[in-house]
DNA sequence: ACGTCCAACTTGACACTGTCAAGACTAGGG
DNA sequence: CCCTAGTCTTGACAGTGTCAAGTTGGACGT
């Protein structure tokens, strides 16, 4: 019995995630989710807060208080981003040991994630010194240089690290841009795999 | 004396350039650069019609009747920009027929012109069917073609100046939003000539 | 020389935005 | 059972883009 009563509990405070009641349950994660959505729909930059709060169904200020103000919520939106982007890039990794496929998975997140990539590097939007995005930025900075391979201890960067990464991060970007031909606009990851044959990195 | 008369008639009318009549003469174009510079201070998405025009010292509407809307404005901006971009991309080949020239102009245009670069490419602040705006566009392509070489008949696009022109892009991107390490911050040039020393195209 | 036309620009208004202060509500601990 | 602290709402304010209606003044035909 007291297992049932408990059970009616936890269902009740599951529902509230979803529900109108005046304290909402976990109104954060819902406004981000909210901020995703209208992201994706016309870029972080026409994000409204008011819109972001009908969105969700609350008040016109209750972004405010939980973000302190719109870039605050872009922030977190940001961060969040940037972890399921370190995700992605160390699964890759992981799965493939092999560099080019971190390259893909660069990519294919931000196609997939229109919405978080686009906020990520748009810093003048953002609270560039929030702690939880320069630790989210950290973890997948650290996935990226895991699998760009070791730099040579003589050198102040990593010239074939940065190459691959500006590489990948243009065609991303040329893509969303919708700056390519239509055959690479079709199928960009077949086009990305092209390039990465043609291309040699190391002298 | 005829003569004469005709110079003061065109010196009144250069001196309305920047003076405060209230036919401005080139409010056109003194609301361009008035733009230009807010871009260059806070961004193309934080730009305000009503402080272009505080600027510019007309009434907060002038912008508006100049361009359309706001979209507008920034839609003329772009197409500067990519004349000028155009531009420098043609001299680059022309003056040097190298390949890596035109490259190394490329990202010296986008840290040279942070404001026409930023607002070039971001498409959804744009009229994107500007006829002028699409003219320029297709000049700067065509300049960025012609110094990538040819394209084999037989393929769908050009893989090696596809890969070639997303790192430029994206090493412009990454530069801009300050997320290379220190060295490569204080001397991108020399980081670019670096990595174009490490990278081969074709297979 | 003069009136008339028309593009350039201004004025005033509206709905919408982010932000702030003050208030209403409610879950949880004493 | 009340009281507190945090959650959310309400109401206000200045600033924004955009539109309609007015003013101004240069150009052009007569």
């Amino acid at each position: 019995m007291a297992a049932v009563v408990f059970d009616t509990v936890k269902i009740r405070a599951t529902v509230a995630l979803v529900t109108d009641r005046y304290h909402h349950g976990d109104l954060r994660r819902a406004l981000i989710g909210a901020a995703v959505e209208a992201i994706a729909e016309s870029g972080p930059s026409a994000l409204s807060l008011r819109a972001v709060a009908k969105r969700a169904g609350v008040s016109h200020a209750a972004p405010a208080h939980h973000f302190g103000d719109k870039a605050g919520l872009l922030t977190a939106v940001a961060a969040e981003g940037y972890d399921r982007f370190a995700d992605a890039l160390e699964r890759a990794w992981e799965a493939t040991g092999d560099f080019v496929e971190v390259g893909v998975a660069y990519v294919r997140f931000a196609i997939d994630n229109k919405a978080y990539f686009e906020t990520m590097f748009r810093p003048e939007l953002l609270h560039e010194d929030d702690p939880d995005l320069q630790r989210a930025e950290a973890r997948s900075n650290a996935a990226l240089v895991r699998g760009a391979g070791e730099q040579r201890p003589d050198a102040a960067f990593n010239a074939e690290a940065l190459g691959a990464w500006s590489l990948v991060h243009g065609f991303a970007g040329l893509f969303l841009g919708g700056n390519f031909p239509p055959a690479v606009q079709a199928d960009p990851e077949a086009a990305l795999r092209e390039i990465a044959r043609r291309v040699r990195f190391g002298e």
